[in-house]
DNA sequence: CGAGCTTCGATTGCGTTCAATCATCCTGTA
DNA sequence: TACAGGATGATTGAACGCAATCGAAGCTCG
């Protein structure tokens, strides 16, 4: 086994706090948060596959942890949908079956149209124009077909949206369901022509943006959305 | 003190934990669970003040347990937003600013009015009959000013019309942000022009349900929020 | 007399340990 | 031989205790 301590590994589960964050100005350390990213990363990355059972000891044991800061990790985790406690078994992975992933994709389509409405009314011209940015660096690595990048780039653009709408409720929500739907999104993104249909609803989004049409946005936002549903359903299983 | 243990409290937060119960035919038996819903309660009733620190051991002693099955529950609490957990001085109660309440409102409203669609396209003529049952009810209790079980139906309806959508996490979510609102929604409420105002767009909403229109619903729903906003604006501080 | 530093008490964070529960395997009997 | 029952090992759930950190009071010095 690897004998790595979590402190090796970066933050990268910042998102989400940093929107309540304005109180602390910086957060000063992550005490125990880093295990929450890092097995979150575990499950999404599916290091930890769904539907297996956590041994807390041993997992404990590859993140240098003992069992009590483990166990509130897991709590938290529990609190996001990721796993589920079972009362005499411990923690197991959740499984996204073929409706969770619906019922997410729905929640996700009423927030990023709700979203779009807002940004486009309030959204200052640098923040629309940031999110150009994004728009073109993405198309760069179309043009190069590197999915990791680019994919990487699509979710951010989605952030950057639900960002915009100045709602912080909205945006942490919004990114909790776009990291648990990270796998199965850039698994349904396969296929030559799946991608550029997606390519195209993304340049409607930011015509639209920037013409802050918000019913345009919101309106191509579901149809996107709604096909996204379409690329994955293949992927999932039930 | 009292001296009242956990174990006598009966589990009144079963509600969202039993949308993703179906893999568990009966949820055996609430271990810890208890303590997340009895501490949501104590907060969201407002016997723990927004704002003040929790002390561990102190709590621990007044629920008759130890302090770690406090601290999982509190890190549970955390996830859902009732609690910010701040390094090195522990956990303490959220105050929920008027930007807060403005952006759970936003969400509420986003999520009401993709379920009230949901709702009209695909809910049975006998679950339209039951929330309509559940506003002759409500209905009874305006009549005889009773404002407390006025309020907890009129929750009541929100939640089923969230049901109804057919979407568990849409229900879920849509549930945690109304647990949060509670306090400030039921104080919002006085003042009997208000409070028939309310009456009035509830009668709207029943009537948009019960002809299936979905827009007019998610319109009617919308407008209701807009207004409990303006309702509660005087209550929230900041 | 006020400000900065130091020390001390209190509280949190985490590791360890004990009790309860679950799963598996073995044994005995029909 | 197959099934039922019990016993044992493993794993979770909860309590305890120690070390680190935070806040505050007291002391010293300018």
């Amino acid at each position: 086994m690897s004998g790595s301590s979590v402190v090796e590994g970066e933050a990268q589960a910042e998102v989400q706090a940093g929107a309540q964050a304005a109180v602390l100005p910086v957060s000063r350390r992550t005490l125990h948060d880093e295990v929450v990213g890092r097995i979150r990363d575990m499950i999404i990355e599916g290091h930890l596959p769904t539907g297996s059972r956590i041994h807390e000891g041993q997992l404990g044991a590859r993140l240098g942890i003992s069992r009590t800061p483990l166990r509130e990790a897991l709590k938290f985790l529990a609190s996001e949908g990721l796993i589920d406690l079972v009362p005499g078994r411990g923690a197991v992975v959740r499984t996204l079956t073929r409706v969770d992933v619906r019922d997410l994709l729905e929640v996700l389509t009423a927030l990023e149209s709700s979203a779009g409405r807002s940004a486009c009314a309030r959204a200052s011209e640098a923040e629309i124009a940031g999110v150009r940015r994004l728009h073109d660096a993405m198309m760069e690595f179309y043009a190069r077909r590197d999915r990791l990048e680019y994919y990487k780039l699509n979710q951010a653009i989605h952030s950057a949206i639900a960002a915009l709408s100045g709602n912080a409720y909205l945006a942490q929500v919004h990114e909790t369901i776009q990291q648990r739907l990270r796998r199965i999104r850039f698994l349904g993104n396969q296929g030559p022509e799946k991608w550029s249909a997606a390519v195209a609803e993304h340049e409607a989004m930011i015509a639209a943006l920037e013409a802050r049409d918000g019913e345009a946005l919101a309106t191509v936002l579901t149809e996107h959305l709604r096909r996204t549903w379409d690329r994955v359903i293949d992927v999932v299983e039930p």
